[in-house]
DNA sequence: GACAAAGTTGTACAAATGTACGATATTGAA
DNA sequence: TTCAATATCGTACATTTGTACAACTTTGTC
């Protein structure tokens, strides 16, 4: 059994960009600073960097069209996904979600609709 | 008005420690590393600078008991939280805690009692 | 086919982070 | 009052991270 641990991990200005070319589908530069929010200042040259290490790290492979690089996913999702939930779930709140999603409630972040409609999503499994 | 952000930013490991501290409400550095899950390899001497950049920071202070210093939180718990489940929405999530309840709830981390628990509660204000 | 525009590549570099050693100080007990 | 145990303090140091410039390359266009 290969070892799962060959995956490096995701910096959390990287984390950033990676989730931008994963709801695109697919990016270039150019595409991923466009879609930062503008409150987020950080130059072309930067976002260009953070691409290519993603690269290297094996999340995202690229493809050339025209003189641009095209980014797209090359790994995982969803298990970047769980590391980096887990990692700060751990770490913040001792791995208990609980207290994270009450937070989250009190925050307005999430309202009794959505708490019903993911308690039915839960249910039906 | 003055700015806000005069607050330093805490880093993983810091917060891991930050969050013990918080939990129990006072502790030495001995007692920070004997909570820390056994896994988590590392030694005495890393956890007192991580408590001691800590206070540096303004997030922690001691006083002295015996010949040991006892670390109990300085600032806003609900701040510092705040803030730091914010940044990680925003990276991973783009703001949007839908997604990540609903990948909570996908891995158990919370299930249909909790979110009927937490919508009660929700609704209650 | 030369040029400007738009890209990529190589490289750099300060700051933050994770980790921990060795020297020094304090304390309680024998 | 001396000693072993236990702490702290000063410091160090390799990596990772965030940020970005300058040089070189590709391409479409006149």
């Amino acid at each position: 059994m290969t070892k799962k641990r060959d995956l490096a991990s995701v910096s959390p200005a990287e984390t950033e960009v990676l989730r931008i070319v994963w709801e695109r589908g697919e990016a270039t530069v150019g595409e991923v600073v466009d879609t930062l929010p503008p409150e987020r200042d950080i130059t072309y040259a930067t976002v260009q960097t953070l691409l290519r290490r993603l690269e290297k790290k094996g999340y995202l492979k690229h493809d050339t069209k025209g003189k641009a690089h095209v980014f797209s996913a090359a790994a995982q999702k969803e298990e970047v996904i769980a590391r980096t939930v887990k990692d700060f779930l751990d770490r913040l709140f001792a791995g208990d979600a609980v207290p994270l999603v009450h937070h989250l409630a009190r925050h307005g972040k999430i309202d009794a609709q959505d708490l019903e409609r993911l308690k039915k999503l839960v249910d039906e499994d």
